[in-house]
DNA sequence: TACATTTCTTAATCATGATTAAGTTTTTTT
DNA sequence: AAAAAAACTTAATCATGATTAAGAAATGTA
């Protein structure tokens, strides 16, 4: 198993060799262009994703037919497109590489399988599942509190290789912001 | 058990009564009155809560010291404060009954070992993460492609029972909008 | 190197929804 | 039933950030 998945693991639950070892035989590597994608609108996701070195971003058209990512995803993050693997529906949205990307596929097909035959598995994900959730309700929480100015900068002090990696007007689009306001604050920043 | 949680856990896993029966040994019910709180900032939270009946609000003081509700609980919701439950910190949140709340609690402290002895259990609290995950990055899609009105209506619709049950400022406070402007809005409405 | 495409910038105007400030209605308490 | 507190309404003014429109800079491609 790559090294990235194994110390990622680590931080979450304890496992033996021999539990990696099973879970390895669940895995396949995977690696898409820039702009290819992984996912698209109308398509059944089928599959968990590990990052193991590139970048991501899920994102839809809103009513307006304008761009709205919804989260990205880099290196060392589990990705995928939960409404749709869950609840076995057509994906509204769509996974997009931002730069060349190598991934590590999990299909949910074995997954419950999987998790029987390596129970830790579930706890993993349970715990995953949790941090994430975590870091969504921050999200909702700063939406709220901070003004856009303020959101800006707070992601870029927060999230500085984002900066260097993903263009201007995805990071305004993340943030739900124009990119002409994107740009007016980054000004005044200097 | 409580009827409510059993259908409830059948909704998303197949459970036996045996399992049922240890599950219902690391449960005790509690009741809060209105107003009176399950959780305040600076505490430590140490335990999951089953939503039997009533209504709950979690929110925090934002930097300007207004109320902001992250989010609220009623009737067969599971209800915690994951920061401060999972990374054993003082929460920053608090949790209010909005209602008189008769609540079934799950201590955390025994929850590992639960889970050990009832498997099923992980997978549960697994797939409820993933379910209130979907949920709660809709709510990110919506407030970033509908504008406040469109948002309002959506949520009236979408939860008619808590129109009744919750002061109509508190709706306000959860959408992120001023009360004045829930009430221009449902006067539009009329 | 030149051309094309993508990304970013600047500035003017406009709209949504906050803020302020009263006043009214409803609910709770005495 | 009266008083107090909590919740809601209305309307005027104001601010944040969107939209529009044009152009500049950067990046990719022939």
């Amino acid at each position: 198993m790559h090294p990235n998945l194994i110390e990622y693991i680590k931080r979450y639950v304890s496992i033996t060799e021999a539990e990696i070892a099973i879970f390895q035989t669940y895995l396949h590597s995977k690696k898409i262009k820039k702009k290819e994608f992984l996912l698209k609108e109308g398509q059944f996701c089928k599959s968990r994703y590990f990052i193991i070195k590139g970048c991501v971003r899920l994102f839809h058209f809103d009513n307006k037919g304008n761009e709205q990512i919804i989260h990205f995803g880099i290196d060392n993050w589990w990705i995928t497109e939960y409404e749709s693997l869950i609840n076995q529906i057509p994906s509204q949205l769509n996974i997009q590489a931002v730069e060349n990307t190598e991934l590590l596929e999990l299909p949910e097909a074995y997954f419950d399988e999987l998790c029987e035959k390596v129970p830790i598995i579930e706890r993993l994900f349970r715990k995953i599942m949790e941090k994430t959730y975590i870091a969504i309700q921050k999200r909702i929480e700063y939406i709220y509190s901070l003004s856009g100015e303020e959101q800006f900068r707070f992601f870029i002090d927060a999230n500085p290789e984002f900066t260097q990696r993903v263009p201007q007007y995805m990071i305004a689009s993340y943030l739900g912001m124009s990119p002409e306001f994107v740009s007016k604050v980054k000004a005044k920043i200097k």
